[in-house]
DNA sequence: AGACACCATCACATCAGTTT
DNA sequence: AAACTGATGTGATGGTGTCT
């Protein structure tokens, strides 16, 4: 920085002794209003909506009532909400006070007289909760440690059969669970919270308003998505003399913590490599940002990577990325942004999207409850509080006050207090099993409704209520095809609009009914899993039997790169020469990049499915399980030149053909036109369509000579006699 | 065979509301 | 200041019955 730079950059400019004088009026009569977060502010709009709502039953203007509000209103108020809502537990209650509150401040200018205050909080606890019977309990505090984490990503990695858009997204979410784990981050800081980020509360009561127009500048730019990016992590070689390449380490500077534009305060996390596999968060970041071609540096593999080295007189080097990736979200949303759903470019990855993969995830590991992101942050504060000092465990956490981490605390007493007044030795490593959620895991539990018997599904289809839904539905259908000669038609009529209706009750009723089914059927087999356990051991009768030990069923993925991972992630964590260990880690990282550029992971629920007769076809099947059986009528896309252009059958998609890895064939005509004609609709109606194949080299003008392409050179025929007639092909 | 309308289901997305 | 939950909605996909 110069010196000229002082002067010019900075905003000051002389102002009038008037400019004071009014600014000091100003000052005097308004308010000091806090500048919150956006999430505090969607808040708050929640409350004043509530108010309104408040107001409009009683007859009253919002605003005036809540400028003359007194002890009483709120009272009321508070009441109110508890009969118009299905608040349970008094936290929810209180938590409505206090949002009220801070909407009082912001449109009166004040707070509300001390002694009100105090009077509505015991109205609250003596009152409300004996009369509404609200629930005054903290809930369990699940905690996941090491082993936990390790079960999880190993099943993530080897036998994890549920369904994701594409390859990325399986490595985002291990990385995500990495990185959760080693910072001890709330979720917000690494996906993407909407909710916490776009508000659409324009105004507030009163005279605060004015003071909202500086926001557009901090909410509405595009270049500081509150994620994760890239230009948050620095990956970094340290010298390593007399080895065969350089240490790689990592930083992650977390900013997105909570109250981070109050009070920002960076945290900035080391993180190195490490020998088992499923535990390498580099592996997972140097994958990703080949993936993305990130690095501003000549790097396009993982062996560019392990060749650079530090040479004196640097003692290190980072391993900078491009400029215009710095803002590019390193965890992305799936998207049906180019066809069919991939990661997107440059969307960050919600934290629902995260959450869910992480729920059927934890599920079909088996876990008691599914995991949520915080059961992460209270393990690693957990871990942190055995080994680091006070203070850096607030640092870590984030905490203000030493005594909010207790809250964090699992219900279970940490420590072995028998051992200690006995004066023996603690037994940790007991103590250690017990306290976590490993201890509950049985892989046997039902982790979705299909895995359910038959005859409990049965019962569903068949349940009084469905069929009556069923019926009515039926009936309105009917008498709308009556009148209108077909359902189409009726839309937008009443009819039509019942016959909505009724389909959404059905299909309400079916979800919750499925969904009690299927956590009546999870909490039985826990509840039950002990004692028959301990019965079957006890019955004599099987006791000469062998004891049928539990053998995991064998997953065998459709997809040869997840098969691949599979075997890689497993291999033991020995010893390894430090050759192997390069070795291994190349053969690991091709293998996620493999797998990351897979566009479309086929679901694996499928195969089981298909017939009873699998398990005589089983060997050819696993000889060549990537091969959907018929699907590719022989027909690939081979890279050779051709004498002529790309013939294609009706079911196939004409851009998607060109594209590597992806292979998709459609169960039908129509179902290729549906998919063909979305990648139309990214060209505008007289927008020039260039051919995918490069054979042709041809562009088209418009959506209709590019169809017309299609059928005469390509020979597709997705579109039906009278179709063409009325498109002039 | 294939064109078509209709329907069910999956795999999420969205948003208001509840809890920590 | 967030994190999480639950109800409801929606587009893509695949199946079925009927007509030609």
């Amino acid at each position: 920085m110069s010196i000229l730079d002082t002067s010019g950059s900075g905003k000051k400019q002389a102002h009038s002794p008037e400019y004071y004088r009014r600014r000091r009026q100003q000052l005097e009569n308004g308010i000091i209003q806090k500048r919150h977060a956006t999430s505090t502010k969607n808040n708050i709009g929640k409350i004043k909506r509530r108010w309104t709502r408040h107001c409009e039953y009683l007859g009253e203007d919002p605003l005036q009532f809540l400028v003359a509000v007194q002890k009483g209103d709120v009272m009321v108020f508070l009441e109110w909400i508890l009969d118009n809502s299905k608040i349970k537990k008094f936290s929810s209650l209180h938590e409505n006070w206090r949002q009220w509150c801070q909407l009082y401040r912001k449109a009166v200018g004040r707070s509300l007289h001390a002694k009100s205050c105090q009077d509505i909080n015991d109205y609250m606890k003596e009152h409300l909760v004996a009369r509404y019977n609200l629930d005054m309990s903290v809930g369990e505090k699940p905690v996941m440690n090491v082993d936990d984490l390790y079960i999880v990503l190993h099943h993530h990695w080897t036998r994890d059969a549920t369904p994701y858009p594409d390859g990325r997204q399986i490595i985002q979410l291990a990385f995500l669970l990495l990185v959760s784990a080693y910072t001890a981050s709330r979720p917000g800081a690494l996906v993407y919270v909407d909710q916490n980020e776009r508000t659409n509360i324009q105004h507030f009561f009163g005279g605060a308003d004015e003071n909202e127009e500086d926001e557009e500048d901090w909410d509405l730019r595009e270049d500081d998505l509150k994620t994760l990016c890239y230009g948050q992590i620095s990956l970094i070689l340290l010298p390593n003399p007399g080895g065969l390449r350089d240490h790689l380490v990592m930083e992650i500077d977390l900013k997105h913590t909570k109250g981070h534009h109050t009070k920002p305060k960076r945290k900035i996390f080391l993180m190195s490599e490490v020998k088992q596999p499923v535990f390498d968060v580099i592996v997972l970041v140097l994958t990703m940002a080949i993936l993305d071609d990130a690095f501003s540096a000549n790097i396009h593999s993982v062996e560019d990577v392990f060749m650079a080295r530090v040479s004196p007189p640097r003692r290190s080097v980072r391993l900078k990325f491009k400029k215009d990736k710095l803002n590019v979200p390193i965890c992305r949303q799936p998207d049906s942004y180019y066809s069919g759903m991939t990661t997107h470019p440059m969307k960050p990855l919600r934290y629902h999207t995260y959450l869910y993969y992480l729920q059927r995830l934890s599920l079909s590991v088996g876990m008691i409850r599914a995991m949520k992101p915080y059961d992460l942050r209270r393990g690693t504060g957990e871990a942190v509080d055995k080994t680091a000092s006070l203070p850096l465990l607030q640092q870590v956490m984030g905490h203000v006050y030493a005594s909010t981490f207790q809250k964090y605390m699992n219900e279970r007493v940490q420590t072995h207090v028998q051992a200690s007044f006995l004066g023996i030795p603690s037994e940790d490593a007991l103590m250690n099993i017990l306290s976590h959620q490993s201890r509950y895991i049985d892989p046997r539990a039902p982790s979705k409704y299909d895995d359910l018997p038959e005859s409990k599904r049965t019962k569903l289809s068949n349940h009084p209520e469905i069929l009556k839904l069923q019926q009515m539905r039926d009936a309105l259908a009917q008498e709308a095809k009556e009148l209108y000669g077909s359902m189409k038609n009726a839309s937008g009529t009443k009819i039509g609009e019942l016959k909505a209706k009724a389909d959404a009750a059905l299909r309400a009723a079916k979800k919750n009914l499925k969904e009690a089914t299927f956590t009546g059927a999870r909490n039985e087999f826990f509840d039950t899993i002990d004692t028959l356990e301990i019965n079957k051991q006890l019955d004599p009768s099987l006791l000469d039997m062998k004891q049928d030990t539990y053998e995991p069923q064998r997953i065998v993925h459709r997809l040869k790169e997840r098969r691949r991972l599979a075997d890689l992630m497993q291999i033991p964590c020995q010893e390894l020469s430090e050759e192997d260990d390069i070795m291994r880690r190349v053969v690991l990282i091709n293998a996620l990049i493999d797998l990351g550029r897979v566009e479309r992971v086929p679901s694996e629920n499928l195969v089981p499915k298909k017939s009873a007769q699998d398990t005589i076809t089983n060997e050819s099947q696993e000889a060549s399980p990537d091969e959907p059986t018929g699907s590719e009528q022989g027909f690939s896309p081979s890279p050779e030149p051709r004498d002529r252009p790309i013939s294609l059958t009706t079911r196939h998609c004409l851009f998607c053909v060109f594209e590597p890895n992806y292979q998709c064939y459609f169960a039908s005509a129509r179902k290729a036109r549906e998919h063909f004609e979305k990648h139309l609709r990214n060209f505008k109606r007289d927008q020039f369509i260039s051919c995918p194949d490069k054979f042709c080299g041809l562009a088209f003008r418009g959506h209709r000579a590019f169809k017309s392409h299609a059928e005469k050179v390509h020979s597709i025929r997705y579109f039906t006699e009278a179709q063409r007639i009325k498109a002039g092909l």
